[in-house]
DNA sequence: ACGACCAATGTTATAATGTAACGCTCAAAT
DNA sequence: ATTTGAGCGTTACATTATAACATTGGTCGT
């Protein structure tokens, strides 16, 4: 999806939602769905420098936080990164499987049932999951050792 | 269990397994072990600096990342801090969960079957997961917003 | 015993990530 | 018209982590 179309989405479902969506934001996100790869928070603010060379990092910080808030994109926390969410009908984050090699990001689709028992034993901790909030770890296909045949 | 038992104990099993548990490495682990408690990189430094004042940062890295490459401790991505890990028979990670408010963690029991189902919809995008390495993000119990009655 | 080797550690310096705190502005609410 | 509060600018700093190179100390082959 072109970057204009997507923000322009966007910028509809906040006025909705009577979220502001308001230029920082727009152009972070912009920023992270045109390379649509996880950045990191001062790679994103290397670019919106390109823009506006006195941007800051808190300036950064605070955009990231909204977008993270309303699920438009998530916080990686095992590489620090920032990546757009995957988006079906609504926005919502998705659980993520991440390499330990070679570092990449894939989002995955979890069954309602696998959802429900996820939930279930959380809840004999005491714990209630945020939706879809997860992180895995593992080897992505290119890093996992091959087969000698 | 005492710490110094625990550490014994796992300084029998390096034997076993010839890995090294040298008076580095052990120190870290006993205090995460004394602590039982998620700690900084810099929380385990100050400590070791008690007894070892002229410690830097790289010595206690190095001691975590051998703790954690033999699943003796485990890495909270989300909040920077370092875990002994809960053992059963043998050393092992445990999916955890994390409480995004107050940042507290719990180490989670997933039974098997779930666990086959994880590694079923990780393997659909060519993942194959590390066991347990997973992290969950919620609201612990007494985090939870009250019901009003 | 001797030296070659290698893993672990010591040491210096710095990189990368993230935040506290304060003040300004501007639009919306009263 | 004032008040209020969210968003942002700015300074300074805190926290987390690593690169690079020197040193040590034990193990192995000869």
């Amino acid at each position: 999806m072109i970057t204009a179309n997507y923000i322009q989405r966007v910028n509809d479902y906040c006025h909705q939602q009577k979220l502001k969506l308001t230029p920082n934001r727009a152009a972070v996100l912009a920023i992270l769905h045109k390379q649509n790869a996880p950045l990191s928070a001062y790679d994103v603010l290397a670019e919106l420098q390109q823009q506006q060379p006195k941007t800051k990092p808190p300036t950064v910080y605070r955009a990231l936080e909204f977008l993270i808030q309303h699920h438009f994109i998530q916080h990686i926390e095992s590489t620090s990164r920032y990546l757009v969410s995957q988006q079906q009908e609504s926005f919502a984050p998705h659980p993520l499987l991440i390499c330990t090699d070679c570092k990449s990001v894939t989002q995955m689709n979890l069954s309602s049932e696998l959802k429900l028992e996820l939930d279930h034993f959380a809840g004999q901790q005491g714990f209630s999951l945020h939706p879809q909030s997860y992180e895995f770890q593992g080897l992505c296909a290119s890093c996992q050792p091959r087969q000698s045949a």
